[in-house]
DNA sequence: TTTTTATTCAACAGTGTGTTGATTTACCAA
DNA sequence: TTGGTAAATCAACACACTGTTGAATAAAAA
């Protein structure tokens, strides 16, 4: 259970968990824009006026689950990062963030899968974000350079997510950091040797 | 007038110029779920039965546009890529798709803004891909590794777009190009110099 | 157990959808 | 320029989903 629910009334609890999960389920096979309270709360045998009690709409829904998603990955993005090792504790974030991604493989298969949402890209990438222009300031980066190399990067993260998505997250997260964590640094280098 | 539309009748070519760009100017301020056939077509002063002449709805209009894009993109990326001198005739390929990624800004802008299109994301990266897969197979790298590599890099260009389209397009696809060639070659090494 | 509160249910008006057939308007080729 | 062709308009239609309500029921918390 998340933190976020431990005092909700228990069919409160049981509700959002339905909804959140079966929104998840049909996201896998349809776009958000084709998912309808009704279809979602029959999918879930959920009376429909249910739904309204907790949310305003689908988009509100997907905002909520979203939102809780990003307080777990600001958590583990705020562990403090060694700029004098900027390698190993590069790696160490993306190993904890990996880590959790695939305890969240669920929501995150639908969230970043074919059927995924835009917003959810925006929101992680823009925490991500936050913290290497942290660190690029402490490096007395150029602000120009940085936000592109930012973007690239950390887009190009979920891009890395998305391949490990669709082999099913055959990989371990730890092999996913590294090859992340190399590509970031070295680019092509990396593979070059 | 593109390729496609030279033979059309006039009064077809109007309407699907107007839906394009009306669409493309409503998806600047609103997520396409909140985009009707209604709104877009009142938007544009067409009747709303004239949409439907032309289209099933919202979805199959944005995949038109996309696909015409698409077809734009392929043009480019057809250009050969010299194996034996990869950074130069990478850079050239990333110098063509920039401009015309500029020529057409108002509807990239909407495709790939805050209100943007996962679908269209996922096309622009897969005819990127297939090119750099080709080229990793003929430097025979593992093709594990170099899924993730193009995946990364890929996406990671889709970022630097984004980040390109918040300056609003303040910078020449010249220099974008560069540094998009640099990241994706060097990493971060190439701002450490 | 009692009180509180979430869920269910039926019913409601409202809005967008997708289609149709008749009419008007614009285009294109001869 | 004209005549045939085809696109755009318009009004009307059944249909489906929406968002809200108030009363009845069920479950949880105290």
């Amino acid at each position: 259970m998340r933190m976020s629910e431990v005092k909700m009334d228990r069919r409160i609890r049981k509700t959002k968990s339905l909804l959140w999960h079966g929104l998840a389920a049909l996201m896998m096979e349809r776009d958000i824009q084709d998912i309808s309270v009704k279809r979602l709360t029959e999918y879930v045998d959920l009376n429909r006026s249910t739904f309204y009690i907790h949310y305003k709409d689908i988009n509100q829904l997907l905002d909520s689950i979203e939102n809780e998603l990003m307080e777990e990955f600001r958590e583990i993005i705020s562990h403090n990062i060694d700029i004098s090792n900027l390698y190993e504790s590069n790696l160490q974030l993306l190993h904890d963030l990996y880590r959790d991604l695939l305890l969240n493989r669920e929501i995150i298969s639908a969230l970043l899968g074919p059927h995924g949402d835009f917003q959810f890209i925006k929101k992680l990438k823009q925490i991500l974000t936050e913290r290497i222009e942290e660190i690029g300031k402490a490096l007395n980066y150029s602000e120009e350079v940085l936000a592109y190399y930012s973007a690239f990067c950390f887009t190009g993260c979920v891009g890395i997510i998305q391949q490990w998505i669709e082999t099913d997250f055959e990989q371990s997260p730890e092999h996913i950091a590294d090859i992340t964590n190399r590509f970031m640094i070295h680019g092509m280098d990396a593979i070059l040797h």
